[in-house]
DNA sequence: AATATTTGCTAACATCCGTTAGTATATTAT
DNA sequence: ATAATATACTAACGGATGTTAGCAAATATT
């Protein structure tokens, strides 16, 4: 009877929830099943549930874990008090950070949040919407100092939210280029590209 | 006993072929069941059987039917003599129209060919890694001929892609700009953030 | 009109899924 | 050491899934 190793300061919860995020991330939500995830705890299907109240639990907390972390980082950036690029680039990097150092929670959260179920769906929904709306908030800002091309806020909004998803396939890409000339390739382009010089 | 409706010159695979794309698109190629795909074609499950071998079929037909469009287009593109940022501008401007006209197979043939069956897995991942390294040869050409900033072209072949793919969100949005208004800014976005100027 | 082919239907299959019940064992608290 | 709690196990459930078999009706061909 093996029970699931733990670290110092983290919950059996905590190895299963990110165990589980590798997995959907690998096989997507619906086609990873609770065998395949017990297998990479280490344990039997049912053991989970110890730890668990269901499946779609383990992505409410995957997607509003991503979620809180980027609303917190919009809240510090937006009472900041420099430039609307700036911001941008601020936020960019977060973005980029996010997609490095949390792969696969962030990733999940991107792409598998449609399998969450009301009310946490309509909710996840919501907080996508504001933060899009605060991103192109700044951007508008942005263009009214004559800081920013004049553009399609909430347009220049997806193209850069989509762009840092990009990252997932530099992720498992062999020939990488390390994540500091990642970066500063993507705020060049897209800094680059926002920029009214 | 209602037969399946076609248009002129369609068959009915490719009613079926089209609907699957709609309920990949919706619902994800896991959790879109045999039952529902009959549903939408107002059918019983078993009659799909009459057209079509399998479900991974519908999935293998939809994802090479946009990769052989875009292998085309980067045949025709290659040999065109025009500059290399033209050849980008082209290139992008035959993504977003491919994304706005045929929206439900290109998304479906982005995000769902993980659950391809090998070989035609691997062999769309080849396909697919082609495509990028000619688009990057495109890039490093206009690098070359001082068109293009001095980046990391595949990072760059990767956030054009992937911000293109963005359009999915304006394509559901109820605030829609027009398509061409779109194309527009997305270009400045995207070829300004290359350009040397 | 008769025949052959296409296309649909119902019924059923084997398999996989998420989850629960009941029980045994390991850890923690007394 | 004993009791209480946390965690694991085996077994099984009800339901959904992709698919096949066998048959009936519609259409196409002769």
């Amino acid at each position: 009877m093996a029970r699931i190793k733990i670290e110092k300061n983290s919950s059996r919860k905590e190895v299963i929830v990110s165990k589980a995020a590798a997995l959907f991330r690998e096989k997507g939500f619906k086609a990873a099943s609770m065998r395949d995830l017990a297998e990479s705890v280490g344990v039997e299907a049912a053991s989970l549930y110890n730890h668990i109240k269901s499946k779609t639990e383990l992505l409410h907390e995957i997607c509003f874990g991503v979620a809180n972390r980027f609303m917190h980082k919009m809240d510090e950036v937006e009472s900041g008090s420099i430039s609307a690029i700036e911001k941008v680039e601020q936020l960019i990097r977060f973005h980029i950070d996010e997609m490095v150092n949390h792969y696969e929670e962030v990733y999940v959260s991107d792409r598998e949040w449609k399998h969450l179920a009301d009310p946490y769906l309509s909710n996840f929904q919501t907080q996508r919407r504001m933060y899009r709306k605060r991103f192109a908030a700044i951007i508008e800002e942005g263009i009214r100092n004559k800081e920013i091309k004049k553009i399609d806020a909430p347009t220049a909004v997806l193209i850069l939210l989509h762009a840092i998803g990009g990252i997932e396939s530099w992720h498992r890409s062999t020939q990488k280029i390390n994540a500091s000339n990642l970066t500063d390739n993507m705020i060049t382009i897209l800094v680059g590209g926002l920029e009214l010089k």
